[in-house]
DNA sequence: CTATACCCGAGCAATATGGTCAAGTATAGC
DNA sequence: GCTATACTTGACCATATTGCTCGGGTATAG
């Protein structure tokens, strides 16, 4: 697993950007003024999230990024998943072929669980919620209740 | 934050440690040969695990480590902040300074709920639950009565 | 005295991260 | 059409970290 600060500005990123939705397409520059972001890692990061479908671009003056999905719909999860690889708590290449040369290492639940949990989290929180800066452990109850119908 | 093989390989190596307790003061070669990790690796590893405490060392022929404390008296949060270093989910350096150029960013709530969110498991997990190999599940249950406490 | 097994520091290959640079291409407005 | 705007793309690189090795120590049981 990894958490960086690629995830962190692309998230800072998208919050900005729904922050001015209302000003029509918004332009990376103006987000990197804002954010403290250069302009050439800002189109790095969002040549990914359109590729993922979170944005959509307008081209020429004018122009810029508008969120391609309402703020709600967009989780935290998705705009980690759009700009890292994929998010690894386990080591194992496959579920049949196991962890430790043949047999499946002690520690393997251990981790799938924290996985579990981290993504749980990421999956639950959108950026409306990053917007209203909502009191997360609303959010984390709401995971858990999740959980408990397991 | 970082969650690196480094740390499952503290935590594997720990969990062997613990199922062999019995039979005295284990040798890092007997880790090293049921665990699939080099010697010189795991000398590091448990450098940095004795210097937390976590293990006593017993030098000499017959000698090997031991675990300092009891099974369940020990979180994997105890053995991944001995060999990672501190896990991070903000990059701000201090609460009062701010992450962003003097002002709080606005995703600041955000990875503050994301770091307590995993260290609440990390800290609940104990290497005895591993041995156990539980359902982490219940684990997770736990710690969701604990967070709505607050 | 010697074999065992922990102790410690230096260093290194590979990888990933965070970021720049230099070119494009589409389009609105004149 | 021309031009400025602003997205699009590929190549590239400095730096840091990770995972790991090597070569020597030092303590102690027998």
């Amino acid at each position: 697993m990894q958490l960086t600060s690629k995830g962190r500005y692309a998230v800072s990123a998208m919050v900005d950007l729904a922050g001015h939705q209302d000003e029509g397409p918004i332009t990376l520059s103006s987000i990197s003024e804002r954010q403290f972001i250069s302009l050439s890692y800002l189109e790095q990061l969002f040549r990914k999230l359109r590729e993922s479908g979170l944005v959509d671009s307008v081209r020429g003056p004018g122009g810029g990024y508008r969120l391609a999905k309402a703020t709600h719909e967009i989780t935290i999860a998705d705009i980690m998943h759009a700009v890292n690889e994929t998010i690894q708590t386990t080591m194992c290449k496959s579920e049949t072929e196991g962890c430790h040369r043949g047999s499946r290492c002690d520690t393997h639940n251990l981790w799938t669980a924290l996985g579990h949990h981290i993504n749980f989290f990421l999956e639950t929180v959108t950026i409306q919620d990053v917007c209203d800066d909502k009191n997360y452990i609303d959010t984390l109850k709401a995971v858990e209740k999740t959980l408990m119908q397991h």
